[in-house]
DNA sequence: ACCCGGTGTTACTTACGGTAACACCGAGTC
DNA sequence: GACTCGGTGTTACCGTAAGTAACACCGGGT
């Protein structure tokens, strides 16, 4: 098991798991989430089983899939988070490169948000309480998460300082992802009037708001 | 055709819906989203088909059982949006009437945020582009909708008023649900604090908090 | 006596995830 | 040169679950 010779063999491996994978993707972003495994098979010229021998199950390979795409968002927004500018200006930069992420190829957005569709797994026995909680596309807990050590990290929020960081984290994170949904859905204005919208929400807007004339106020 | 006949007879179709309904929810709330149909079948005491008169499909079922949950919880939530109090107390109040509801039972919680997950339909051809941004739960929709109507009444927000509502409403729903699926998970906190820290949030402290020492400032 | 709509059944088809068993092939070894 | 060995590939199969005939029973109206 000398170093080279595993590299030799990996190499190939991994090569051909990425083509494979990328085989997947194309098939994914035609037929949706609900691509068959035979038919990413085909489109890799390959039969089931070796799907099976790279990737375990469905499940394995569309974890596989979607880490490729998950890593290359959270590197946008990562760019977005840290480049130069005041804070409100960071935000809506965030705010806007997720919105075009999800405009710009929403079939992978939407494959994103709903990996765990198949799997059951016939052997489900156990496990009663079937993951509540879990259940969250693993892209949502971890933009949630990354947000909130971004803001660990830069904002003094006193002593409950990290458990309050992790909060907002993926609160933010959910209101961004709720609503890019429902405008990406019925695209009821541009993303710049979303964008500030949503970062208007951040900065208080709804606690300074006026109450509006006849009704017993908000 | 006279119209006694026709209530005689809607009146015990209705019933039986509704038998048929309570068994699907016992399944559902025992063994998971992935209850079968034939698992529902024999637990109302008939066999598939007749679930099949009643509800078209499996998604036709679920859709009715979704309902059913959906209708109640928005009437809490409607209840706590609605009672006399301050603006920031309503918001708390409304914030923790959804977390108590997730938290008491969190099964139908995860069923009604993933109805969709069976019924591609094996004659899918045609909507290749694949219902994007239509695919969130319908709950998450209809309580954004809901909360947008009641900001856009009672709030002066301007000549854009009523779609900042609405963006509001749905990032506002998004931020609740998302941190409740964290929080749910994890548990890192008292339910209390999670709500305080939301309704924080909405209150503008992230735009007004102070840069912490040493960084480049958030 | 006869039909008719509603409720129910059994038995089937189809599709898909997953697996077992076998076939080929190139590289290193005696 | 025959021989094993790991990797790649195949066909053929199983189990499960959605969805669908086709048939059976039963009560009431004509």
């Amino acid at each position: 098991m000398d170093t080279t010779q595993r590299t030799e063999q990996q190499r190939s491996a991994d090569r051909r798991r990425r083509e494979l994978l990328e085989a997947a993707d194309r098939v994914v972003l035609r037929e949706g989430p609900h691509a068959s495994m035979n038919a990413i098979a085909a489109e890799a010229g390959i039969t089931k089983p070796i799907l099976y021998r790279h990737f375990g199950d469905k499940g394995g390979l569309y974890a596989a899939l979607a880490q490729r795409h998950t890593d290359a968002l959270l590197d946008s927004l990562r760019a977005a988070l840290d480049a130069p500018a005041e804070r409100r200006r960071r935000v809506e930069a965030t705010l806007d490169t997720y919105l075009a992420a999800i405009e710009a190829r929403p079939q992978v957005y939407r494959f994103l948000m709903h990996p765990a569709e198949g799997a059951p797994a016939p052997g489900d026995q156990g496990e009663q309480g079937f993951d509540v909680g879990k259940h969250s596309a693993p892209l949502l807990r971890r933009m949630g998460e990354e947000l909130a050590q971004v803001i660990e990290e830069r904002l003094d929020l006193g002593p409950a300082g990290q458990r309050l960081a992790r909060v907002w984290g993926h609160g933010i994170v959910g209101m961004m992802h709720a609503a890019g949904d429902w405008w990406l859905g019925e695209r009821p204005c541009s993303r710049a009037e979303l964008v500030h919208g949503l970062a208007d929400l951040l900065w208080g807007r709804l606690a300074v708001a006026g109450d509006r004339a006849g009704g017993p106020g908000f």
